[in-house]
Parts: structure tokens; sequence; C-alpha cells
DNA sequence: ATTCTGACAGCAA
DNA sequence: TTTGCTGCCAGAA
């Protein structure tokens, strides 16, 4: 498990600096330029399995946070662009993807296995 | 307090 | 293979 750093949280009644959200933002900060990973396994990394939506519910507050965070490399298990409706441009989470390489083809990144890195294998 | 809604995922048909 | 249903749980109304 990762250490996390108390950056400012969206949530305003927020009790722990390490809280859910903020353990989403540190993992996601740490996907690869040029690869991505699922909600799902994200939350299964946190240990939280089951809660993949609220990764997705996490990363749709990331904009309050300061610092960058590469949410556009986080799609659903099947290499789908679920979450491209919140990235304000609808077509601008693709088009980020394809700066770092990626190949999009019908909100579907090709050769989605390849590109899939799971923080469980390789962060241990 | 109660109900509804998801940037999901697993499983049964 | 592709739907459809269910569990999940934090916010919003």
């Amino acid at each position: 498990m990762i250490k996390i750093k108390s950056w400012k949280m969206p949530r305003s009644k927020q009790k722990e600096p390490d809280d859910f959200f903020s353990k989403v933002y540190e993992v996601t900060n740490l996907i690869p330029y040029g690869r991505v990973t699922s909600y799902g396994a994200i939350a299964r990394y946190l240990g939280t399995g089951r809660s993949a939506r609220m990764v997705g519910w996490a990363l749709n507050a990331c904009h309050s946070n300061h610092d960058f965070i590469p949410a556009h490399r986080v799609v659903n298990r099947n290499g789908l662009l679920s979450g491209k409706h919140h990235f304000g441009n609808s077509t601008l989470m693709g088009q980020l993807l394809e700066n770092e390489g990626l190949i999009i083809e019908d909100d579907q990144i090709l050769n989605f296995r390849e590109k899939f890195w799971d923080p469980l294998t390789e962060l241990g």
C-alpha cells in the first residue's frame, strides 16, 4: 500500500487526510505515461475491490485538486473510454491518450491488454 | 431520514 | 457473444 500525502480533497467535510479519494489520486498518478488501468484495478489495489464505482466518483471530483491527475488513463475493464463525457469536450480524453501513443477506435483502446497497467502486479 | 444516481464489475441466462 | 440484473457506497436532492 502506498503512502498518502494530504493534498486538498474535494470533499468539504473530509475527516481523514488519507481517505479513499486521496488514495485513488495517488495510484492514478503512478500510472505510467502511455499506459492505462481500470477503475476496478484501482479499487482492488486499494483493498476495496467492490467499490470500483467510487473510483469513478473520486476521479469525477479530481478537478478540484490543484495537482494534475492523469484521469484519462483510467478506463473501464474493457478498455472503453467510459469517462469521456467528464472531460468537458467529449473528445479530449481520447486525444490525451492518443497523444501518449495509444490508438483509440470507437472509444475503445486498441491492444488494451498490452497497454494495461495493473497496480496490483506492478506495485506489489 | 429516504431515495436516486452513477467515469464499475461479476455473473447468470 | 451479448444482455440484464445485482452488489457496491458516497453524494445529491
